[in-house]
DNA sequence: GAGCACTGC
């Protein structure tokens, strides 16, 4: 017989091969079922059980176990730790009649109790004990929690343990009947708030009513998450039979109700857009906690006291992980809510450890006094600082909170607010959405109580529309301010502006080193607060020479990494989605050449038009001994991080839009990237650990020919939509704003002129009726002005769907590779009658309608659900918005051409009739255009179109195209377009003066 | 008969 810590090895090793990886847990929870087994069969069952695959391996090495490891008899010696199905039953105070354990075991576990003789007195005896108990439940529970770690070391032998162990066994029944009672409220509670949402029309409520059952979700996801966390030891077999009726699936599905489709639409609307935030969230929740290597079930601990159902649920690797840290001693004895609040006080306790380990931390009076001293602090500090989460607590614990007011902080995306907002009230103590909260579109998690709020950029813009002088905050910070995002640039006109003739706000702009010095002029000479970051070394390497095909060299370098350095996995910056495609199947090519020469190399594309679940691919783990490599595009440089990654490939370049105000046409083109840009990929690479990124362009290139930074957006878009938001907010003289880069006059020019064609502005450049309303819409100018028309028109349910589907982007049809005739030929079934773009996707939504919101019907369709489900949401919020500015929803399906003449309202810029050589030109600004050929009217070419946007690719194409009848424009638009300028080319059929020889 | 970087409200 070998010893316990020669078995443990050999079975670590065992599962090692098996796995891919190893836990200590695991091979304890291993050897424990083995012990008790009655052959290796059931070894086999059980370790199926525990979430292993039936394979043979799995029987072979059941099979090799069963005859190592001490089983049946033999196990009555040994003191180890059983998994406690057996004793957990027997003790059950809410069912007894349960009882189908063998009779050997049954023996055995008698054997092994001091006390023997009349198990039905023990019981009593027990049942006494735990009244008594109760009634001391408190004092217990706080003894339980001063002391995190008992030192109850086991000891069978002894009696009063045992009788211990009986009372907590005891309490457990008592535990889980109580849980029973009220996941039963809360089931209740959530199906009376499923049938208000039925039958309400959403208002004001819904705000606080979404709040609430955001609540009631994540106290069911507790108590499931204490469930999960248990299933490992194969108690909720237990659990589930004692509940009666009550399985895990269907508390499960309580739970994760807002994550379906149907019923609670209006909660769950944006499911599977959720879902992928979740698992994005997951992971910024994970790398906090990996900032830390040495205790390596923080993060998991971080993840499970949190929603993360999503993140966790079917993973055998974290669910095991979860418990690493209750391995060796007998905390795991305390169940349920007790041993809730000890991991509560126990991820406190290491939540407040980690936040002392930030460099942030050790710089807090000096911050605060830089605070209390300036208006307005510039705050340089990279990842891993822990500014974004730190500075608002030191703030809020300063006082600056007092009276009421709050402290924002903004963040470029979504899922970071999210995450940085659940991280901030982990580690203050309290519960999201109270103290803490987070405020994004869709979505708003905070209360009256709120003092420390995080939100999107934009959002905090909306914010302006309602409370123009931001007077219920004493702090603003706005995070990651060098990114340059269009509404930070606003924002920070804005708040500079405010911060003159409200001396009492302080404002906080975090950035780059880069960018510092440019940030601090522009904030009248604000100081810059420098926060040591915690990266890992990164070790740069150029290429010799300019390559001149830098996907060739893309490929080349990831074989050479793959075949030459140590594990790690590697990154690969490329411009879009075609270029990922085919070095996906280049590198596939030439692995497969190779054979097995060399070690599996997994290839990950992503890219943010993927199908999400596609996408989740790139976060799964890599097996030992393989490589990954992950193809994306700029979304990884700053939206998503993968961890593991060790080697960056940059070939230095992306895809970026620009914006020619002259001809109203936007582009995205393939442009080098800048030395910002540069440095935040390589940085990419030293998240974990020390990293490697080679770029493919030399040295001298980097120095002397990228820029340093990027050109803010502002710089190279169309600004109708911001000088509409900066007009609804009583700023006039736009050509004057204090921009910290001023946009071209010409787009300002270009924007304003646009605006007043719409009737959003007068004469003098005053916000008009019609302005007000639209400015209320969060879509394109053009777009609202066409909702609002639908008004007139009497259709706003058709267009206010279109608008929807047209404001999720071009992401609404997938069309891969494979199979690109049946998804032609599926869409092509939207276009019958040739109706044009626009009604082809009020046909599509209408249609996904009628099926119920159906993701069936979405694959059938070569539809992206996620785009759909981001349409239904903007639908819903567009919805609402109607009432407010007093637009009634009226629905006129039939009438396609009142339908089109809505449409028209707002896009008659965008008109273009046809020309000899099957090419367009634009009514206004004339320029020859083609209809991209991924429209339904490619074939079609009418005489007269209208578009929603020209864009330039390899042709200037315009892109959702519908047939237009040239006296709509000038119905529509008489003060845009004269009868003369329709009239030529339908009396003539040669248009007049355009210039051109036949 | 060509192609859609990434966010955000």
């Amino acid at each position: 017989m070998e010893s316990e810590s020669n078995l443990k090895t050999w079975v670590s090793d065992k599962v090692m091969t098996l796995l891919g990886y190893s836990q200590p847990i695991i091979v304890q929870h291993i050897i424990a079922v083995t012990k008790q087994a009655t052959s290796p069969a059931s070894v086999v069952e059980m370790l199926v059980e525990s979430g292993w695959s039936s394979t043979t391996e799995t029987a072979s090495f059941a099979q090799e176990i069963f005859a190592k490891v001490p089983h049946k008899a033999s196990v009555l010696d040994q003191n180890i730790k059983k998994p406690r199905v057996f004793r957990r039953k027997r003790y059950d105070l809410v069912d007894d009649d349960e009882e189908k354990q063998e009779p050997e075991q049954e023996e055995r576990r008698v054997k092994r109790r001091t006390c023997p003789e009349d198990e039905e007195e023990e019981d009593q005896r027990a049942r006494e004990q735990l009244e008594r108990n109760l009634k001391d439940k408190d004092k217990a529970a706080t003894r339980k929690l001063t002391e995190p770690n008992p030192n109850r070391r086991r000891s069978s032998r002894n009696a009063d343990h045992d009788i211990e162990r009986l009372r907590t066994l005891s309490r457990e029944g008592y535990v889980k009947k109580r849980e029973k009672q009220i996941l039963e409220g809360i089931r209740a509670k959530i199906e009376d708030e499923k049938k208000l949402f039925k039958h309400e029309k959403l208002t004001q409520a819904e705000k606080s009513r979404n709040k609430y059952m955001e609540d009631i979700c994540n106290v069911v996801k507790k108590y499931e998450a204490v469930d999960d966390d248990v299933e490992v030891y194969r108690i909720p077999e237990a659990y589930d039979d004692m509940e009666s009726g009550v399985n895990q699936k269907k508390r499960y599905s309580v739970a994760s109700q807002r994550y379906k489709d149907g019923e609670v639409k209006k909660v769950g609307a944006h499911a599977e857009q959720v879902g992928w935030e979740d698992h994005q969230i997951g992971k910024a929740r994970v790398s906090f906690g990996s900032k830390n290597k040495r205790r390596e079930g923080d993060e998991y601990e971080f993840v499970f006291e949190t929603d993360m159902v999503e993140f966790v649920k079917g993973s055998m690797g974290s669910g095991i992980k979860r418990d690493d840290q209750f391995d060796d001693d007998d905390d795991m004895e305390i169940k349920s809510n007790q041993l809730f609040e000890l991991r509560a006080k126990t991820a406190m306790e290491k939540l407040q450890e980690e936040r002392r380990a930030l460099p942030m931390y050790k710089m807090r009076q000096e911050f605060l006094k830089d605070v209390k001293e300036h208006q307005i602090v510039i705050i340089v500090g990279q990842t891993g600082s822990g500014k974004t989460t730190q500075i608002p607590q030191f703030l809020h614990e300063a006082g600056y909170t007092k009276g009421g007011k709050k402290i924002g902080c903004t963040q470029p995306r979504r899922v970071a607010a999210m995450s940085v907002a659940a991280r901030v009230s982990q580690e203050m103590g309290v519960k999201l959405g109270h103290e803490v909260g987070y405020s994004i579109r869709f979505e708003d998690c905070t209360s009256e109580k709120t003092v420390v709020k995080y939100m999107t950029d934009g959002m905090l813009l909306r914010e302006f529309l309602v409370e123009p002088d931001l007077a219920s905050y004493s702090v603003l910070m706005v995070d990651e301010a060098h990114e340059r995002t269009l509404s930070t640039d606003i924002l920070f006109g804005l708040v500079k502006d405010i911060a003159r003739f409200r001396p009492d706000l302080k404002l906080l702009i975090s950035s780059a080193t880069l960018d510092a010095e440019k940030f601090s002029a522009y904030f009248d000479s604000a100081p810059i607060f420098i926060v040591p970051g915690k990266l890992h070394d990164v070790d740069v390497f150029y290429t010799k020479a300019p390559e001149a095909d830098y996907l060739d060299a893309a490929i080349v370098s990831t074989l050479q990494i793959h075949v030459t350095e140590p594990p790690g996995d590697i990154l690969v910056f490329l411009t879009g989605q075609e270029e990922i495609e085919t070095m996906n199947e280049i590198l596939k090519h030439r692995t497969r050449g190779l054979g097995t020469k060399i070690a599996e190399l997994i290839i990950c594309p992503i890219y943010a038009n993927l199908p999400s679940e596609l996408q989740a691919k790139i976060f799964e783990p890599t097996p030992e001994g393989a490589r990954k490599v992950v193809l994306a595009t700029n979304i990884a440089e700053t939206s998503l991080t993968i961890d593991g990654i060790k080697y960056v490939i940059d070939p230095g370049y992306c895809k970026m839009k620009s914006y020619n105000p002259r001809s109203g046409m936007e582009s995205l083109q393939v442009t080098p990237i800048s030395k910002a840009s540069a440095i935040q990929r390589a940085g990419r690479s030293g998240r974990t650990g020390p990293g490697k990124c080679y770029r493919l362009y030399t040295e001298d290139n980097f120095k002397n020919e990228l820029d340093d930074s990027t050109i803010p957006e502002i710089q190279r878009t169309n600004l109708a939509n911001v000088v509409l938001t900066l007009k609804s907010l009583g700023i006039n003289d736009l050509l004057h704003f204090d921009f910290m880069d001023p946009p071209p006059a010409e787009a300002l020019i270009k924007a304003l002129e646009l605006l007043f064609a719409l009737g959003a502005l007068n004469s003098v450049g005053e916000l008009t009726k019609i302005g007000r309303q639209m400015a209320e819409f969060p879509v394109d100018p053009m777009l609202s002005k066409a909702i609002v028309a639908s008004d007139k028109y009497k259709c706003s349910e058709e267009v206010l769907s279109i608008a929807a589907m047209l404001s999720t982007g071009n992401s609404i049809f997938h069309r891969p590779k494979d199979k690109q005739v049946y998804a032609d030929n599926a869409k092509q079934n939207f276009h019958i009658g040739n109706v044009g773009d626009h009604i082809a996707l009020l046909n599509v939504y209408n249609t996904w309608k009628e099926t119920n919101y159906s993701t069936q019907w979405c694959y059938e369709n070569y539809i992206q659900v996620r785009s759909m489900k981001r349409a239904r949401d903007i639908r819903d919020q567009l919805e609402r918005l109607l009432e407010r500015v007093e637009i009634e929803l009226t629905s006129n399906p039939v009438d396609l051409e009142a339908i089109k003449k809505a449409i028209t309202s707002g896009y008659f810029p965008h008109s273009a009739r046809l020309e000899k050589n099957g090419a367009y030109r634009t009514v206004k600004n004339p320029q020859t255009v083609h209809i991209h050929p991924s429209s339904g009217m490619a074939q079609v070419l009418p005489r007269w179109v209208l578009y929603h946007e020209l864009v330039l690719t390899t042709k200037e194409y315009i892109r959702q195209v519908s047939e237009l009848k040239p006296e709509w424009l000038v119905e529509i638009a008489p003060h845009y377009y004269q009868l003369k300028d329709v009239e030529d080319s339908v009396s003539k059929k040669i248009p007049r003066g355009e210039g051109r020889a036949p």
